[in-house]
DNA sequence: CGCCAGTTTGACCAAGATCAACGCAAGTGG
DNA sequence: CCACTTGCGTTGATCTTGGTCAAACTGGCG
């Protein structure tokens, strides 16, 4: 089943390269990551803000603060995927040389810190253990993106809303009185569906007693068990 | 459009963290390069044979020499899903921790390098700059699979197939004579369509003349702007 | 109170899945 | 050497899931 959904892209210091580190090392990462968190800036959003642009120059990555920050690619003939959601705690921007591939935008209120490219390069020389560091951060979102394929090619609708309703109660770490900040349409373009599909089966959830939708940004997850089969993974 | 297929996870020294290091840090990292190929040990595989299976440790990362590997999953009710099609010179295995979430098969006759993990962080402690050239090589697959969310969320069929067939030209390095290892049945899982869409779109290619197929294993491309404009995105 | 944006519901439609048959080599065993 | 099998691949007919189009609902907010 699901429970591997990563816990976003958190600072994580007992992983891969490092959890069989000397005790030396394992200090001169902690003292690394302190530096590393001094070269962000801070810089807030308003709702639908956008923080950058496909085709920009990638200079830099980010740490959502607070509020919920999307990734999203536009087709040509207007077609939208949204490649990830990102809370508080996690980190974007990491991937793409050179131009954004992605454009990331705020989807209510956020605040996010800025890690400049040079700085966080310059850093990395200084103190290696830092790539390690930055490798992991890397991993997860790979991790995450291979659940999201499986999602994406072989799922059905009801199967993509019941796992995207567990995804966020884990990543948000809420059991049942889930807050949903992105709207039904980022959630479609989020599942490969339409925001029709999303509404029809969270009507559907609703009428078996899975859950409650007190208003549209609030779902109640009152039978779990329900959705996990749902999912059936 | 498509142009950015990652061309696998190869030995790849100029890069992010890499490409403003100091001459030194460089042929250090050269000279990393070089260790690291010779903690690998060959393994040979025929057709069908598994590299490794879901839930097996973790304990090792893979490049194939020869040959085609793909990683994949299979859902409780036997629908499969196939993560990535891997070719000589790229790397797979790198990604999960503790248990093995996908499987490694080998396509038909394959050479493999195994790499196995402990060497390799013993190697990252003693030459740090390495950790960066193994984010590298995620990064790679992380803008793989971002590509592919993108073809598995919102594109249709005969852009998935036309899309497949490019990327596997790009990858392989073939501008018209292409040589399909894999199955229809494994395009399929790869694309999230079924073995007869694919079959069905591949013969619409065929009467359009953007292509021919002298055998099912051989597809030339007559016409790349025809499946460039098929793709669209 | 009426407008507006986002959500929900319903009726209909189509892309792709499913089911089934057939084709076509490459074995295999008599 | 030739029937027979076997594993893919291809094609056709039909069905289903989810998409499209359209209308109604709901909760702010001027």
């Amino acid at each position: 089943m699901f429970k591997q959904f990563d816990a976003g892209s958190t600072v994580n210091v007992s992983d891969w390269p490092q959890n069989t580190a000397s005790p030396v090392a394992r200090s001169g990462q902690l003292e690394a990551l302190v530096a590393l968190e001094q070269i962000g800036t801070r810089r807030s959003l308003s709702r639908e803000e956008e923080i950058y642009a496909e085709g920009d120059r990638a200079d830099g990555w980010y740490k959502v603060v607070s509020g919920t920050v999307r990734i999203c690619k536009l087709m040509a003939d207007g077609r939208r995927h949204i490649a990830e959601f990102l809370f508080a705690g996690e980190c974007f921007g990491l991937d793409d040389h050179g131009e954004r591939v992605f454009s990331a935008e705020a989807v209510g209120d956020v605040i996010v810190m800025r890690f400049p490219r040079l700085a966080t390069q310059r850093l990395i020389e200084e103190k290696p253990e830092l790539a390690g560091h930055m490798w992991n951060m890397t991993l997860r979102s790979l991790a995450h993106a291979q659940t999201r394929m499986l999602l994406l090619g072989r799922m059905t609708a009801s199967e993509r809303v019941a796992s995207f309703l567990l995804e966020l109660s884990e990543r948000r770490d809420v059991r049942r009185n889930l807050d949903v900040p992105m709207s039904r349409n980022d959630i479609a373009d989020y599942l490969g569906l339409t925001i029709e599909t999303v509404c029809r089966v969270l009507s559907a959830f609703k009428k078996d007693g899975a859950i409650t939708i007190p208003s549209p940004h609030r779902i109640d997850l009152c039978d779990r068990d329900m959705l996990e089969a749902a999912v059936e993974a």
